[in-house]
DNA sequence: TCGAAAAGTGTAAGCGCTTCCACTTTCGCT
DNA sequence: AGCGAAAGTGGAAGCGCTTACACTTTTCGA
């Protein structure tokens, strides 16, 4: 029966009503070595009745073993974060693993808060926009584990990414050669990674039509630097006659921005996004935007981590994931072109 | 010097290289006790030499204490949870707890993952729709700490969750004051704590207006439910003129189905929603919808159950935060309400 | 029927840390 | 100068678990 608040049952606890060795004990309940069966049935009723769960830190301690992983990431607004680390939690929990998160931004000590996490878990996987190169050579130093996500290889630790440059370029390619000549990269290149290979997708692609790369407008991947810089493109004398976004978030602000502002969309400018946000199908018009698989590449993170983890692989790996262009009206050539007039 | 890839330092290694006992280095590096300032600085420049961090396996074998949080989520997706969860880890990390996320969603065996979590962390914050009462009470007879969010109090533990019911009358009145008086609630309240109050709420306002209280369209909380449900309508003879939708998801879906369904939106219909996704801001016309303080009620759950931890406070504690209605103009009352017909 | 191998079990030595207790040194007084 | 208290330090006993190793019992082929 439930002992109540009493201290938690040990294995001493059990070792004794089951009328055995704490040895016996724990190789029944972890299935290893040999147990006759009568012992076997003792034990595991002896374990029900007292609600007895191994105690991880003991455990831990005993196997050097923590069996969990770190995650750090840099934040957690937008969809984008929560399907890698769901995809993240679905392999982990179908594994065995626990996951730890930490999150660096806004974090009042990230220092502490990535030791802490180093001290309890078997390998860590890092965002690249969460951690910069220096801390992540630190915790290399440590000899943890190490896989990093959304960001450029690092000798001797896995890395997994979704494509980027590729994608940008045939995004950037299709609004030229539909005949725009004037795009304008919105968005801060030296944000991250994925963004400044966006934005070399960008420049590829203009290269490739004898166009001159023009500098992107350096702002930060938010809503209201959307908002801002659309406002202030309103009042300007000449505007371009296409923006390529670094993000939906981007996008959509400035898209929206425009519309209120009186500027067509997409005819006098079109708008594309990166992402494939949630809103990005609810706005009008419907945002083109380039979608990742978010959810595999956590699942694939915490793979590749566990393989370093248990050391059945120890060459360095580095996987690039496809992504998947999402047409819609907002670059005017989508498949419902025909709609943009109509649409809302 | 880092000391390469051989094994992590432990404190008998610091204690060697700074000719010290452990137990005085345990003392420098917890502050705990008196040490002498050479003492320290012997230790402090010995552990940084070596790289040492304590592991925290054995400490908290040691001090009966992991300094973890356990978060049991049903699933990340929408801003909902991401937004919780958000909040959880700021406290958590300014307060120096881990935080260990398991999302049972889809999860191959939650049991499994319940009881693996409780035996590493010191409590857990249950979110109501992630665990059936039996596995919440089953974890309580276990003796671990336990805050439920999200989930009508239970006897024994600390709650924290969002008002909805008054939240839901009041809107539903505003719809009924401004001459609507064919209402239907979208959504199935059986789904979770919060959708029923949200529908006692609107049945309450139906009531107090003397009108019929109907039967709510039990539907899932998916914008595929809200496409299927809004086509169905567009067909039906007669139509409500205004859906209260149980959350944003199911509101945009059928909002966006009946404007392209030829159907006007507030002019016939209205349409609200609940959790002020970022696509209520963008669609049009804007969804009204309520705002739920979720990171507040993370950062809340966290800390209720550090009270609870540490033994400062032991009288179960049931918190209730406030909720915001926005309004926008896809409810025809809103501030906007002369913009309706314009806009987009 | 007998003996070697296999099966089953217990004892005890850690895993790396904290902390009680005992001990030595230093200090602040009278 | 002398004495009690405080400061500083180390020894050693756990925390709850796993796992070598040693031991006893079965099993089974010859």
């Amino acid at each position: 029966m439930a002992s109540g608040t009493s201290r938690p049952a040990t294995i001493y606890d059990v070792a004794a009503l089951a009328k055995l060795s704490i040895a016996t004990v724990s190789r029944v309940l972890q299935g290893t070595g040999p147990v006759s069966a009568k012992a076997k049935a003792r034990v595991d009723q002896a374990a029900r009745e007292l609600n007895y769960v191994p105690l991880r830190a003991a455990r831990s301690l005993a196997v050097q073993r923590h069996e969990a992983h770190g995650l750090v990431l840099p934040d957690l607004a937008g969809p984008f974060y929560s399907d890698l680390l769901m995809g993240y939690e679905r392999w982990a929990a179908e594994h065995g693993q626990s996951v730890i998160l930490t999150v660096t931004h806004g974090n009042p000590d990230p220092q502490r808060s990535l030791r802490d996490l180093a001290s309890r878990v078997d390998g860590i996987v890092v965002h690249g926009n969460a951690l910069d190169l220096p801390a992540v050579q630190e915790l290399r130093r440590a000899g943890v584990p190490i896989v990093l996500v959304a960001h450029p290889p690092v000798k001797g630790c896995d890395s997994v990414r979704s494509e980027s440059a590729t994608s940008a370029e045939r995004l950037t390619s299709r609004l030229l050669d539909h005949g725009r000549r004037n795009l304008l990269f919105v968005g801060d290149p030296a944000s991250s990674y994925d963004v400044s290979e966006r934005y070399a997708g960008y420049s590829a692609a203009l290269r490739a039509h004898n166009l001159p790369v023009n500098q992107p407008e350096r702002v930060p991947l938010t809503e209201e630097a959307g908002t801002s810089f659309a406002t202030q493109l309103l009042r300007a004398t000449t505007k371009p006659d296409g923006l390529v976004c670094a993000n939906d978030e981007l996008a959509l602000a400035a898209l929206k921005t425009l519309r209120v502002g009186g500027v067509g969309v997409p005819g006098e400018v079109v708008v594309t996004g990166w992402d494939d946000v949630m809103a990005a199908r609810y706005v009008s018009p419907g945002l083109t935007t380039v979608r990742q698989p978010m959810a595999e590449l956590g699942r694939l993170a915490a793979q590749r981590l566990h393989e370093r983890v248990t050391g059945e692989r120890s060459r360095a790996r580095n996987d690039v994931l496809a992504t998947e262009l999402v047409l819609r009206d907002s670059c005017g050539t989508g498949p419902g072109e025909a709609k943009t007039a109509v649409t809302e």
